[in-house]
DNA sequence: AATGGTTTGTAAAAAACTTACTAATTAAAA
DNA sequence: TTTTAATTAGTAAGTTTTTTACAAACCATT
C-alpha cells in the first residue's frame, strides 16, 4: 500500500504509457475533482476508455477505481499537499506560508513513524529518577535545550542547560551516576558533543541523545531517541528539525508527568497560576 | 459538509434509531475496515439491510455510501485520530507519544487556516528594511525569541534577543524609527510586554506581534501575526503554542530570504559551510 | 513487410448502490 | 385494550458503476 499515492503518481509519471499518462495528468491537475468523479467521467476527461482508468488504478497497487479514490482522498486530506514542494523564488507570501507549514506537518508525520515509544519509555525511566538533569545543545539546538529546561524545572529536579562548550565539558566531566545528560543535536556529528557524551559516560552519567540514528553521537549515548533528519535541501537553515526535537521534549515531559501521578498535577497547576498576577485578565 | 465525520457520528449517536445506531457502532468500532467494505458487507456486519446503511449515510449529509466512505477516509487519513484526545493518566508511552504528535499536527493545521499571509507580507516589509531587529519573549516564548535571533543574524542585520524585562524596556525606550521589535507572546496578556510595545511605538519603532488576536498586546502592535491560542485545557503546560510561533518565525525568515534574492543564498551557504570543520563527515 | 509484444478499446457481465414501495413495529390516543 | 398514525425497517426491482474478457489497433523490431 503506497504511503502517498499522489507522490507515487508524479514519480511514476514517466514510466506510464500514453493513455495512462493522460489519466495521471487529469488526476494531478485536479485531484479533488477526481475523488468525486465516477470512472466514466474521469475517462471522458482524459479521453481514454474506462478500462484504461481501471488499469491505471491497479498499477498503483489499489484494488480498483473505488479503492484508488479512497487512497487519493486520504492523500489529500487535511489539505496537506502530496509533495510538500520546496519554496521557490517567485512564491508569494501565501504560497510560502503554506509550504512551510505543510513541510512541518510532513516532518511530524515522519516523526510519528520513526520515534520509538520504547526508547521514550527508557528515557523517561532515567529522567524520573535523575538526581540532576542537564540539557546540552549548540546552535539551532540551543533554544531547544532551553525550552527543555523551562519544562523540566517544574518537576522539582535540579535542571540546567548549557550552550557553552566549556561548561558542557566541565559539567560532563564532573557528573556522576544518577545524573542524566540530554544532548540534542540535529546531525549527531558535532565533534564537541560527541566528546561530551563520551566524557559524561566515563563519569558514570546516563546520556540521552535526541539525534539522528546511527550517527557518531548516537553511538556514544546510553539511550537514543532517534529523530530522522531529512535533508534540508532548501534555504540553508535548519527548520523542521528543531520542531521535531521540541516535540520529543514535549513527549518526554509528558512521560515524566504521567509517572509522577495525579498528585503532581496540582503542583503544576500552582506553577501555572503563579503567573496570573502578571497578566491582564481575559475578557 | 461535515468537517470531521467521525466526530459527527459519535456526537449524533444518541439521536439515531436502533438500526442506524447498529451501523454507527460497527463503523466506530473499526472505521478503517468500513472504508474498505461494500455496503453489503457493512449491512451484514451491522445486521441491517442495505438501504438502512444508505439512509444512515445520507443522514450525515453525504451523497450516498461511496461518498460517505470518502469522507470517512479523509477523517482517518494520516492516522490522526478524529478527536485528538488529550493525554490520559493510564496512557502508555506509545499512546501519549502519538497523542502529542497528533495534537501538534492539529495545531499546525489550525495555524495554516488562521495565519494571514497579508500580515506576513507586511511584517517582511518591515524586517527587510530594518536598521536593527529585536526579539522579545518571556517564559516559554524566550527560546522562540532566541531561535529567531539565531535565524535572523544570518541576514547581516544587527539582531538581539532579550528575555530580561529591564533590558526589553530600556531597548524599547531607546529605539527609534527603522528599528523593528518583534514581541512573541502566547496569550498577549503579559503586562510587561504590553508596556514594552507601547514604549517602543512611542519611540517610533515598528512593533510586530506574534500573539493571540484581539489581545491587549495585539492592540498595541503595528503589525500582528495572529496565532490563535487554543485553550490548553490540560494541566500539561503550553506545548503546541511554541511550535506555532516557531513556524511563524520560519515563515518570516523565509520571506526575508526570498526578498533578498538569489545572490543571498550563496551567503547563507557560506555560513552553513563554516560549520563543516566542527563535524564528523557523513559516512 | 512480417512478427511478436504491447497497448487500447468494445461489449458484456458482475457488482454495487439507490429507489420505490410495502410490511412491521412502535407510540399515542381513544 | 384496541385502534390509528407515524415512524422505522426490509424486499425487490431498477439503475448506475465498475470490472472482465476478448479483440482490434498500434508500435517496435527484425
Amino acid at each position: 500500500m503506497p504511503s502517498n499515492i499522489m507522490q507515487q503518481i508524479s514519480a511514476d509519471l514517466e514510466s506510464l504509457n500514453r493513455s495512462e499518462r493522460k489519466v495521471a495528468e487529469v488526476i494531478l491537475a485536479d485531484p479533488q475533482a477526481a475523488t468525486r468523479s465516477s470512472i466514466a467521467v474521469l475517462a471522458r476527461a482524459a479521453q481514454v476508455s474506462e478500462p484504461t482508468v481501471n488499469r491505471f488504478c491497479k498499477r498503483f497497487n489499489t484494488a480498483g477505481f473505488p479503492d484508488f479514490k479512497l487512497h487519493l482522498a486520504q492523500a489529500l486530506a487535511h489539505g496537506v499537499p502530496y509533495v510538500s514542494r520546496s519554496v521557490e523564488p517567485d512564491d508569494d507570501s501565501e504560497s510560502y506560508t503554506n509550504k512551510i507549514i505543510d513541510a512541518t506537518i510532513a516532518a511530524l508525520v515522519t516523526t510519528k513513524k520513526t520515534v520509538d515509544p520504547q526508547m521514550i519509555n527508557l528515557a523517561v525511566d532515567q529522567l524520573i529518577q535523575a538526581k540532576q538533569i542537564m540539557f546540552f545543545g549548540l546552535g539551532a539546538s540551543w533554544p531547544v535545550a532551553q525550552d527543555a529546561q523551562h519544562k523540566f524545572f517544574r518537576f522539582n529536579i535540579p535542571v540546567v542547560a548549557y550552550d557553552d562548550v566549556l561548561m558542557q565539558r566541565m559539567t560532563a566531566a564532573a557528573s556522576s551516576t544518577g545524573d542524566v545528560i540530554v544532548i540534542i543535536s540535529y546531525t549527531g556529528r558535532t565533534r564537541e558533543l560527541v566528546d561530551v557524551a563520551e566524557l559524561a559516560r566515563a563519569s558514570g552519567a546516563t546520556v540521552v541523545g535526541i539525534t539522528a540514528p546511527n550517527s557518531p553521537l548516537a553511538q556514544h549515548c546510553s539511550i537514543v531517541v532517534e529523530v530522522d533528519a531529512p535533508e534540508d535541501t532548501d534555504v540553508y537553515m535548519p527548520m523542521t528539525s528543531r520542531i521535531m526535537h521540541l516535540t520529543v521534549i514535549d513527549i518526554l515531559a509528558t512521560g515524566v508527568t504521567l509517572r509522577r501521578g495525579p498528585d503532581f498535577l496540582k503542583h503544576l497547576k500552582n506553577i501555572k497560576d503563579s503567573l496570573k498576577e502578571t497578566r491582564y485578565p481575559a475578557k
